[in-house]
DNA sequence: ATAAGTTTGTTGCATTTGCAACGAATGGTG
DNA sequence: CACCATTCGTTGCAAATGCAACAAACTTAT
Protein backbone atom coordinates (compact mmCIF):
# COMPACT_ATOMS: atom_id res chain seq x y z
CA UNK A 1 0.00 0.00 0.00
CA UNK A 2 3.10 2.46 -0.74
CA UNK A 3 1.77 4.94 -3.02
CA UNK A 4 4.68 5.60 -6.03
CA UNK A 5 2.69 8.67 -6.85
CA UNK A 6 2.02 10.83 -4.31
CA UNK A 7 -0.97 13.23 -5.11
CA UNK A 8 -3.74 11.07 -5.71
CA UNK A 9 -6.11 9.60 -3.57
CA UNK A 10 -7.14 6.42 -5.53
CA UNK A 11 -8.82 4.35 -2.89
CA UNK A 12 -11.58 7.50 -2.63
CA UNK A 13 -11.65 8.46 -6.45
CA UNK A 14 -15.86 8.72 -7.12
CA UNK A 15 -15.12 7.32 -11.43
CA UNK A 16 -13.41 4.69 -10.00
CA UNK A 17 -15.29 3.32 -7.26
CA UNK A 18 -18.40 3.63 -9.06
CA UNK A 19 -17.19 2.07 -12.14
CA UNK A 20 -15.82 -1.02 -9.86
CA UNK A 21 -18.73 -1.31 -7.84
CA UNK A 22 -21.47 -0.76 -11.16
CA UNK A 23 -18.94 -3.26 -12.57
CA UNK A 24 -19.36 -5.67 -9.87
CA UNK A 25 -23.33 -5.47 -9.54
CA UNK A 26 -23.87 -5.98 -13.24
CA UNK A 27 -22.06 -8.67 -13.68
CA UNK A 28 -24.04 -10.97 -11.11
CA UNK A 29 -27.44 -10.32 -12.79
CA UNK A 30 -25.80 -10.62 -16.58
CA UNK A 31 -24.80 -14.32 -15.86
CA UNK A 32 -28.64 -15.22 -14.88
CA UNK A 33 -30.03 -13.34 -17.22
CA UNK A 34 -27.83 -14.92 -20.50
CA UNK A 35 -27.83 -18.34 -19.54
CA UNK A 36 -31.50 -18.60 -18.34
CA UNK A 37 -32.90 -16.11 -20.63
CA UNK A 38 -30.31 -15.76 -23.41
CA UNK A 39 -30.58 -11.96 -23.44
CA UNK A 40 -27.49 -9.56 -22.75
CA UNK A 41 -27.05 -6.63 -20.44
CA UNK A 42 -27.91 -4.42 -23.27
CA UNK A 43 -30.90 -6.53 -24.17
CA UNK A 44 -31.80 -6.25 -21.04
CA UNK A 45 -32.19 -3.07 -20.28
CA UNK A 46 -33.58 -2.17 -23.29
CA UNK A 47 -36.73 -4.33 -22.59
CA UNK A 48 -36.93 -2.60 -19.12
CA UNK A 49 -37.28 0.96 -20.65
CA UNK A 50 -39.32 -0.28 -23.38
CA UNK A 51 -41.68 -1.81 -20.85
CA UNK A 52 -41.67 1.20 -18.49
CA UNK A 53 -42.53 3.57 -21.10
CA UNK A 54 -44.90 3.43 -24.00
CA UNK A 55 -43.51 4.43 -27.82
CA UNK A 56 -39.94 5.14 -26.75
CA UNK A 57 -37.52 5.63 -30.07
CA UNK A 58 -34.27 3.81 -30.08
CA UNK A 59 -32.70 7.74 -29.56
CA UNK A 60 -34.98 8.07 -26.33
CA UNK A 61 -33.24 5.09 -25.02
CA UNK A 62 -29.93 5.84 -25.50
CA UNK A 63 -30.10 8.96 -24.24
CA UNK A 64 -31.44 7.46 -21.09
CA UNK A 65 -29.52 4.30 -20.51
CA UNK A 66 -26.37 6.04 -21.92
CA UNK A 67 -25.82 2.89 -24.51
CA UNK A 68 -24.86 3.99 -28.02
CA UNK A 69 -27.26 4.11 -30.02
CA UNK A 70 -25.94 1.05 -32.65
CA UNK A 71 -25.95 -1.01 -29.10
CA UNK A 72 -29.33 -0.05 -28.96
CA UNK A 73 -30.60 -0.57 -32.42
CA UNK A 74 -28.89 -4.45 -32.29
CA UNK A 75 -30.51 -5.02 -29.00
CA UNK A 76 -33.91 -3.60 -30.42
CA UNK A 77 -33.47 -6.01 -33.28
CA UNK A 78 -32.08 -8.86 -31.45
CA UNK A 79 -35.51 -8.83 -29.11
CA UNK A 80 -37.39 -8.22 -32.07
CA UNK A 81 -36.27 -11.13 -33.84
CA UNK A 82 -36.96 -12.70 -30.57
CA UNK A 83 -40.14 -11.54 -30.49
CA UNK A 84 -40.27 -9.48 -27.31
CA UNK A 85 -40.58 -6.15 -28.97
CA UNK A 86 -42.26 -4.94 -32.30
CA UNK A 87 -40.93 -1.34 -34.30
CA UNK A 88 -43.58 0.75 -35.23
CA UNK A 89 -42.80 4.25 -37.68
CA UNK A 90 -43.96 7.03 -36.01
CA UNK A 91 -46.87 8.43 -38.43
CA UNK A 92 -45.64 12.50 -37.38
CA UNK A 93 -41.70 11.93 -37.75
CA UNK A 94 -41.47 8.86 -39.94
CA UNK A 95 -37.37 8.77 -38.99
CA UNK A 96 -38.34 7.22 -35.27
CA UNK A 97 -39.03 3.78 -34.66
CA UNK A 98 -41.96 3.26 -31.93
CA UNK A 99 -41.40 0.40 -29.76
CA UNK A 100 -43.72 -1.61 -28.17
CA UNK A 101 -43.47 -5.21 -26.02
CA UNK A 102 -44.93 -8.01 -27.02
CA UNK A 103 -46.88 -10.25 -25.05
CA UNK A 104 -44.16 -12.15 -24.54
CA UNK A 105 -41.86 -9.24 -24.10
CA UNK A 106 -43.98 -8.29 -21.22
CA UNK A 107 -44.14 -11.81 -19.84
CA UNK A 108 -40.34 -12.18 -19.94
CA UNK A 109 -40.12 -8.88 -18.14
CA UNK A 110 -42.91 -10.20 -15.86
CA UNK A 111 -40.20 -13.40 -14.87
CA UNK A 112 -37.25 -10.76 -15.11
CA UNK A 113 -38.24 -8.16 -12.80
CA UNK A 114 -38.56 -10.54 -9.76
CA UNK A 115 -35.11 -11.96 -9.90
CA UNK A 116 -33.72 -8.22 -10.64
CA UNK A 117 -36.05 -7.07 -7.22
CA UNK A 118 -34.64 -9.46 -5.30
CA UNK A 119 -31.15 -8.62 -6.13
CA UNK A 120 -32.08 -5.05 -5.16
CA UNK A 121 -33.05 -6.56 -1.78
CA UNK A 122 -30.31 -8.42 -1.33
CA UNK A 123 -28.32 -5.08 -1.79
CA UNK A 124 -30.01 -3.31 0.05
CA UNK A 125 -29.41 -5.25 2.85
CA UNK A 126 -25.80 -5.59 2.40
CA UNK A 127 -25.65 -1.61 2.71
CA UNK A 128 -27.61 -1.55 5.70
CA UNK B 1 -44.20 8.16 -18.38
CA UNK B 2 -46.88 5.50 -17.98
CA UNK B 3 -45.43 2.23 -16.79
CA UNK B 4 -46.52 -0.68 -19.13
CA UNK B 5 -45.11 -3.08 -16.16
CA UNK B 6 -46.16 -2.32 -13.48
CA UNK B 7 -44.32 -3.71 -9.63
CA UNK B 8 -40.81 -2.12 -10.54
CA UNK B 9 -39.21 0.99 -9.86
CA UNK B 10 -36.82 1.48 -12.53
CA UNK B 11 -35.93 4.76 -11.41
CA UNK B 12 -34.71 4.04 -8.23
CA UNK B 13 -32.73 0.25 -8.94
CA UNK B 14 -29.78 1.24 -8.13
CA UNK B 15 -27.94 -1.10 -9.92
CA UNK B 16 -28.99 0.58 -13.14
CA UNK B 17 -28.73 3.89 -11.83
CA UNK B 18 -25.12 3.25 -11.10
CA UNK B 19 -24.50 2.09 -14.34
CA UNK B 20 -25.59 4.63 -16.12
CA UNK B 21 -24.12 7.11 -13.86
CA UNK B 22 -20.78 5.55 -13.70
CA UNK B 23 -21.20 5.05 -17.62
CA UNK B 24 -21.22 9.13 -18.00
CA UNK B 25 -18.49 9.53 -16.02
CA UNK B 26 -15.99 7.37 -17.54
CA UNK B 27 -16.84 8.32 -20.80
CA UNK B 28 -15.76 11.94 -20.34
CA UNK B 29 -12.19 11.19 -18.95
CA UNK B 30 -12.03 8.09 -21.58
CA UNK B 31 -12.34 10.57 -24.92
CA UNK B 32 -9.68 13.07 -23.46
CA UNK B 33 -6.97 10.28 -22.33
CA UNK B 34 -7.70 8.81 -25.80
CA UNK B 35 -7.11 11.62 -27.95
CA UNK B 36 -4.38 13.46 -26.01
CA UNK B 37 -2.61 10.36 -24.52
CA UNK B 38 -3.39 7.19 -26.55
CA UNK B 39 -4.76 5.62 -23.55
CA UNK B 40 -7.33 3.53 -23.24
CA UNK B 41 -9.72 3.50 -20.12
CA UNK B 42 -8.12 -0.01 -18.87
CA UNK B 43 -4.56 1.09 -19.90
CA UNK B 44 -5.46 4.17 -17.35
CA UNK B 45 -6.54 1.90 -14.43
CA UNK B 46 -3.89 -0.17 -14.65
CA UNK B 47 -1.61 2.79 -15.03
CA UNK B 48 -3.25 4.06 -11.36
CA UNK B 49 -3.21 1.16 -9.77
CA UNK B 50 0.57 0.02 -10.70
CA UNK B 51 1.48 3.55 -10.02
CA UNK B 52 0.01 3.45 -6.46
CA UNK B 53 1.10 0.36 -5.32
CA UNK B 54 4.42 -1.84 -6.28
CA UNK B 55 4.98 -4.57 -7.60
CA UNK B 56 1.66 -5.70 -8.56
CA UNK B 57 0.49 -8.52 -10.41
CA UNK B 58 -1.27 -9.41 -13.18
CA UNK B 59 -4.18 -10.92 -11.05
CA UNK B 60 -3.95 -8.36 -8.16
CA UNK B 61 -4.83 -5.87 -10.93
CA UNK B 62 -7.65 -8.55 -11.70
CA UNK B 63 -8.84 -8.74 -8.24
CA UNK B 64 -8.60 -5.02 -7.70
CA UNK B 65 -10.20 -2.97 -10.69
CA UNK B 66 -12.64 -5.83 -11.36
CA UNK B 67 -11.24 -6.06 -15.04
CA UNK B 68 -10.90 -9.74 -17.16
CA UNK B 69 -6.77 -11.33 -16.85
CA UNK B 70 -7.09 -11.42 -20.58
CA UNK B 71 -7.80 -7.69 -20.59
CA UNK B 72 -5.33 -7.15 -17.56
CA UNK B 73 -2.80 -8.77 -19.51
CA UNK B 74 -3.08 -7.01 -22.77
CA UNK B 75 -3.31 -3.45 -21.13
CA UNK B 76 -0.04 -3.88 -19.26
CA UNK B 77 1.53 -5.45 -22.50
CA UNK B 78 0.58 -1.97 -24.48
CA UNK B 79 2.32 -0.03 -21.61
CA UNK B 80 4.84 -2.16 -21.65
CA UNK B 81 5.35 -1.71 -25.30
CA UNK B 82 4.75 1.89 -24.74
CA UNK B 83 7.78 1.90 -22.30
CA UNK B 84 5.34 2.84 -19.41
CA UNK B 85 5.75 -0.06 -17.53
CA UNK B 86 8.12 -3.10 -17.24
CA UNK B 87 7.93 -6.43 -16.41
CA UNK B 88 9.48 -8.65 -13.98
CA UNK B 89 9.23 -12.31 -13.08
CA UNK B 90 8.97 -12.59 -9.27
CA UNK B 91 11.67 -14.34 -7.87
CA UNK B 92 9.52 -16.54 -4.98
CA UNK B 93 6.65 -17.06 -7.18
CA UNK B 94 7.95 -17.38 -11.35
CA UNK B 95 4.21 -17.56 -12.27
CA UNK B 96 4.01 -13.76 -11.07
CA UNK B 97 4.88 -10.75 -12.85
CA UNK B 98 6.03 -7.53 -10.89
CA UNK B 99 4.56 -4.83 -12.88
CA UNK B 100 6.80 -1.21 -12.13
CA UNK B 101 6.39 2.05 -13.52
CA UNK B 102 9.27 3.65 -15.83
CA UNK B 103 10.23 7.05 -15.70
CA UNK B 104 7.92 7.80 -18.61
CA UNK B 105 5.06 5.49 -17.00
CA UNK B 106 5.47 8.35 -13.84
CA UNK B 107 6.00 11.28 -15.73
CA UNK B 108 2.54 10.35 -18.10
CA UNK B 109 1.00 9.43 -14.65
CA UNK B 110 1.89 12.55 -13.49
CA UNK B 111 0.18 14.54 -16.52
CA UNK B 112 -3.10 12.48 -15.96
CA UNK B 113 -3.79 12.67 -12.47
CA UNK B 114 -4.28 16.69 -12.66
CA UNK B 115 -6.74 16.06 -15.47
CA UNK B 116 -8.43 13.46 -13.05
CA UNK B 117 -8.52 15.54 -10.13
CA UNK B 118 -9.99 18.31 -11.84
CA UNK B 119 -12.69 16.28 -12.80
CA UNK B 120 -13.40 14.73 -9.70
CA UNK B 121 -12.76 18.49 -8.18
CA UNK B 122 -16.28 19.45 -10.95
CA UNK B 123 -17.97 16.65 -9.75
CA UNK B 124 -17.80 17.53 -6.23
CA UNK B 125 -19.01 20.83 -7.31
CA UNK B 126 -22.22 19.67 -8.94
CA UNK B 127 -22.93 17.23 -6.32
CA UNK B 128 -22.96 20.48 -4.11
C1' DA C 1 9.49 -38.33 -5.64
C1' DT C 2 5.74 -38.79 -8.54
C1' DA C 3 1.19 -37.76 -9.77
C1' DA C 4 -2.85 -35.08 -9.74
C1' DG C 5 -4.72 -30.70 -9.06
C1' DT C 6 -4.37 -25.43 -8.79
C1' DT C 7 -2.85 -20.97 -10.08
C1' DT C 8 -0.92 -17.42 -13.27
C1' DG C 9 -0.44 -15.09 -17.48
C1' DT C 10 -0.90 -15.41 -22.57
C1' DT C 11 -3.15 -16.36 -26.87
C1' DG C 12 -6.67 -18.07 -30.46
C1' DC C 13 -11.03 -17.36 -31.91
C1' DA C 14 -15.77 -16.10 -32.29
C1' DT C 15 -18.61 -12.43 -30.76
C1' DT C 16 -19.33 -7.69 -29.53
C1' DT C 17 -18.28 -3.10 -29.73
C1' DG C 18 -17.66 1.74 -31.24
C1' DC C 19 -17.12 4.83 -34.86
C1' DA C 20 -17.92 6.53 -39.27
C1' DA C 21 -20.58 6.41 -43.38
C1' DC C 22 -24.87 6.06 -45.29
C1' DG C 23 -30.04 6.65 -46.84
C1' DA C 24 -34.25 8.40 -45.51
C1' DA C 25 -36.87 11.97 -43.26
C1' DT C 26 -37.28 16.49 -41.27
C1' DG C 27 -36.27 21.36 -40.33
C1' DG C 28 -34.74 25.80 -41.63
C1' DT C 29 -33.41 29.62 -44.82
C1' DG C 30 -33.40 32.09 -48.89
C1' DC D 1 -40.13 25.95 -53.90
C1' DA D 2 -35.12 24.51 -53.85
C1' DC D 3 -31.13 23.96 -51.05
C1' DC D 4 -28.37 22.98 -47.17
C1' DA D 5 -28.03 21.27 -42.57
C1' DT D 6 -29.62 18.18 -39.01
C1' DT D 7 -31.64 14.03 -37.02
C1' DC D 8 -32.72 9.08 -36.82
C1' DG D 9 -31.78 4.35 -37.37
C1' DT D 10 -28.93 0.86 -39.73
C1' DT D 11 -24.80 -1.29 -41.33
C1' DG D 12 -19.66 -2.13 -42.63
C1' DC D 13 -15.50 -2.68 -40.73
C1' DA D 14 -11.60 -2.53 -37.78
C1' DA D 15 -10.63 -2.94 -33.01
C1' DA D 16 -11.82 -4.62 -28.48
C1' DT D 17 -13.80 -8.14 -25.72
C1' DG D 18 -14.78 -12.53 -23.18
C1' DC D 19 -14.13 -17.19 -22.84
C1' DA D 20 -11.77 -21.37 -23.28
C1' DA D 21 -7.49 -23.66 -24.00
C1' DC D 22 -2.87 -23.78 -22.99
C1' DA D 23 2.10 -23.94 -20.95
C1' DA D 24 4.65 -23.09 -17.03
C1' DA D 25 5.10 -22.79 -12.10
C1' DC D 26 3.52 -24.08 -7.84
C1' DT D 27 0.94 -27.06 -4.20
C1' DT D 28 -0.74 -31.07 -2.09
C1' DA D 29 -1.08 -35.82 -1.16
C1' DT D 30 0.19 -40.33 -1.29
Amino acid sequence: MQPTVPGFDLEHYLPYRLTVISGRLSAGLAKQYKTRFGISIAEWRVLLNVGYTEDLSIRDIEARVNLEKSKVSRAASKLEAKGYLTKHVDDKDKRLLKLTLTDDGVKLLGELIPIAQAFHAQLDAKLG
